[in-house]
DNA sequence: ACCTGAACACCGTTCAAGT
DNA sequence: ACCTGAACACCGTTCAAGT
């Protein structure tokens, strides 16, 4: 992909990685790598300059400060995402949310970012909301609803990837605590193998979008439309 | 409160807050304080050892670190909220949800704090939360299907206040992008008044409170016990 | 256009030593 | 029991200067 014209190399390490110049996919790129294998913490504008042979400040060339890096690689990540395009808008939505699952569940750090909108979210997630919401419009809720609606999809389908993916970390929750403290706390602790994970998750998700349908049905059926 | 026995003072500012020995509890406090006047980013370990008068290691003398005393605030914060005794599960739980929204909107970050419960809670927060399931309980829903019922249920108190919280620095978002790049996500772009958010918030609730209703229903007319 | 070095103004946490 | 000073190992960001 990228040729290697051998004159003109800035830095060794950049001539290692087969580079001229840096470009912002290159940065974001290895951005993603280094989270997954540092985690959001390891990942930091002077650890990411060094395992691209720069300084820190050439980073900010790319981009605009941390956040920015972070909303793009955000974006990378959703860009494996696609949007269903036929059946109804359960059957979109449920599969929509799996996929944004999936996604997601590899760098779960990322939920908090998009969780934390104030963030300048990327095109490509932002196209992927205006879609989601399109499809929760689809139901025929009243237009004043179709957004909380949505907001309580996608709080879910968030929420739930950020408690899977610190399942094990918060499993030794009863070990801590004098038995008994919390009784309801600990009796409806649900299990968190991966098959109960993937049955609680579209399960979930499914008494969501039955509870939007039959407050759309309703809608419906009051409204008398000329 | 506390007195001041004049012999024994450390140092003088902690002589003109009238202390004699920094509390657990005068830390926390100090702590809510510099949250409410700074935001999350200006309470540091070191920016509040300032305000006491202090050094940053002394503050690890009465809190383990940062995780735990951002911790202990929340727990503080939430020992406003008390668990309504009397009414039907779902009133039950729609005025609890409504205080705790009340208690956390003043201080939103602290939202982030339970939203990544892998920071260890404090005692008021975990008794809250034992009774909030205990609620979900009482509504007759089987028993594996309380925890996410319940976890949809905070995920959506928690993502309310947060997006409330941050309502007018998202509200520029129309102003930045091309009229028409995401038709839904402005055309459903909702009211963020105070009048408006309430009713918003209360009314997504009420769905999802009918939602376990109905699933509690269905499961007490299939199910014949003994 | 793209990168660099050096600096500014911070962080959280630890630890031996003090009273 | 409670506090301190000093240090360790970091941060994000800016900016004038280089090519």
């Amino acid at each position: 992909m990228t040729r290697t014209p051998i004159g003109s190399v800035r830095s060794t390490s950049a001539m290692a990685k087969g580079r001229v110049t840096l470009s912002r996919e290159d940065v974001v790129v290895a951005a993603g790598r280094l989270l997954d294998e540092t985690g959001i913490d390891g990942l930091s504008m002077r650890s990411l300059a060094r395992t691209l042979g720069t300084g820190p400040a050439t980073l900010y060339w790319h981009v605009r400060d941390r956040d920015e890096l972070l909303a793009a690689v955000l974006d990378d990540t959703l860009s494996a995402v696609e949007v269903p395009a036929d059946g109804g808008w359960q059957e979109c939505l449920l599969t929509l949310s799996e996929r944004m699952r999936a996604a997601l569940l590899p760098r779960p750090a990322l939920v908090t970012v998009l969780w934390g909108a104030s963030w300048r979210l990327g095109p490509t997630t932002l196209r992927l909301a205006d879609e989601t919401i399109a499809l929760v419009a689809a139901s025929g809720l009243p237009d004043d609803e179709v957004a909380d609606a949505y907001l309580a999809l996608i709080w879910f389908v968030l929420g739930f990837v950020h408690a899977e993916s610190q399942a094990e970390a918060n499993a030794g929750f009863a070990a801590h605590e004098p038995p008994g403290s919390y009784p309801h706390l600990s009796r409806f602790n649900p299990s968190t193998d991966p098959a109960a994970m993937h049955r609680r998750f579209t399960g979930g998700l499914r008494h969501l979008l039955a509870g939007i349908a039959e407050q759309a049905g309703q809608h419906r059926t009051e409204g008398l439309r000329p």
